[in-house]
DNA sequence: TATTGACCCTCACGCGGCGTCAGGGTGCAG
DNA sequence: CTGCACCCTGACGCCGCGTGAGGGTCAATA
């Protein structure tokens, strides 16, 4: 008969030899039998139990009622496991939600970085203001913003008056596309915006030198909320600010 | 500016006062302001970083520690939302392959328990035989145990002697099929045995009036190791019932 | 104004489930 | 015999609150 003793076992289940102890002490596992050294020496049988006392630990029962659990009769072990499996189930769901949560947050914020790196360069924001902004990206952002800003003032020194002329003067055409959807009376999130919004993405993505994904776009919107570039957008037609970002933001999420 | 009470923020964030209190007392999150009758106001800010610690809280991060994270400068966030994603992502899996885990002792027990059913009186068990193998499940299963036995003798006893003599007979073709698959030496993992292995399976779900699943099937061949089915097999054949064992297990593990 | 019910405060004991350590014994190899 | 790894019991203490005592504040109502 194969026998452990409580490191074995300790090991073996991923527990420390106090919690075997503990759980000796409490009556909740007890060892096959103890030797004239007093040394508790575990079965087989002791280690199926204690696998079974770590699922339902895992499910914040307290030690006592899983004792009661494992010791009922054996009819409830079936519905004592379908139970368990559904609470299980839901611990599962409540941790998958809180990684699309924070994928979100990383999406968004990633995309409000790539955005930061390139269009404070892009001839959007007037130079006057540049420092002020890269004041309030340092105070927001910290730490290595600063080095962030130094590459983007690089790249951008790099592109000549033709090519940063062109640019611009693609981004209005797109810009007055959306503007006139908004004159016109379109909702938001009117599926008629989508070529525009779409050019609109594909120049944000030419502007950045990679591509601008749905989760991005999503996070450009809230940037866009910044007063800067609110200021910006009434000029080009009083309203169209929460216009482009709510419509933005439709769109973004309708790409699922 | 809107303000919160400790109850209303409490509600909101699905904590306790005291909770609060006991953040407030070791500066894990301090209130915005505290007014004149000393009451706590919590505002926007604090309502969103009550949320993060919440879910380094899920992670089993102590609270000292979320502190010194929260706390830490900007730049540092991007990095620790990713670090935590990646957690939260094990534990969401963690649970997940327990519910797996449960799944197949439930579909093993359901499978035992569909067969115990129908087989005890479908002529496989002489009839002397049939009350000391009930005292055998009782004692194994318990308390509901009796109750189950007496709906199936029931149905049992609804079925003509013509449609039991029938059933008796394409059982004996079936199981004459695969004892002869031994006699040839064929391994039980060979799929040589996969059409007579299914025809089993199809009259096994005959005689329980439903489909006898793959995991069914696999928790059937656990009940074959009792005493009185070896019997029967080893007097067909010896040795042919270890074979029938490890045949019925390796088709139902190929089905996934 | 007084009353009442809901909410707030500080203070403090205590719980569950161990982690850690002290002091001492056992088993085994060199 | 010595040294190392492992075992024991006993016991203090920690973390993160739950609970309750005793008392104050706020706002509606009679």
């Amino acid at each position: 008969m194969k026998t452990y003793t409580v490191q074995q076992l300790a090991e073996l289940a991923g527990v420390s030899v106090r919690t075997l102890h503990h759980y000796d002490e409490i009556g909740l596992l007890k060892p096959a039998f103890t030797g004239e050294n007093r040394y508790r020496y575990y079965g087989e049988e002791e280690l199926l139990r204690l696998q079974q006392i770590l699922i339902h630990r895992a499910l914040d029962i307290p030690l006592m009622e899983i004792g009661a659990i494992l010791d009922a009769p054996d009819f409830d072990r079936l519905a004592v496991l379908r139970e368990q499996r559904d609470r299980l189930e839901s611990e599962a769901k409540r941790f998958a939600g809180m990684v699309r949560t924070i994928d979100r947050t990383i999406a968004r914020l990633e995309g409000e970085t790539a955005m930061q790196d390139n269009e404070l360069y892009s001839g959007l924001i007037a130079p006057e203001k540049q420092a002020e902004y890269e004041a309030w990206l340092v105070e927001r952002f910290g730490g290595d913003m600063e080095a962030r800003i130094a590459r983007s003032r690089k790249a951008m020194g790099e592109m000549n008056e033709e090519e940063r002329a062109g640019m611009m003067a693609d981004l209005q055409r797109v810009e007055e596309a959306l503007a006139e959807g908004f004159r016109r009376g379109l909702p938001p999130q009117a599926t008629a915006l989508d070529p525009a919004i779409e050019a609109h993405r594909r120049w944000v993505g030419s502007a950045w030198g990679r591509e601008c994904t749905p989760e991005a776009y999503g996070g450009l919107a809230d940037v866009y909320e910044h007063p800067d570039f609110r200021k910006r957008y009434e000029a080009i037609q009083p309203g169209f600010a929460e216009f482009l970002v709510t419509a933005m933001r439709a769109w973004a999420r309708r790409q699922g």
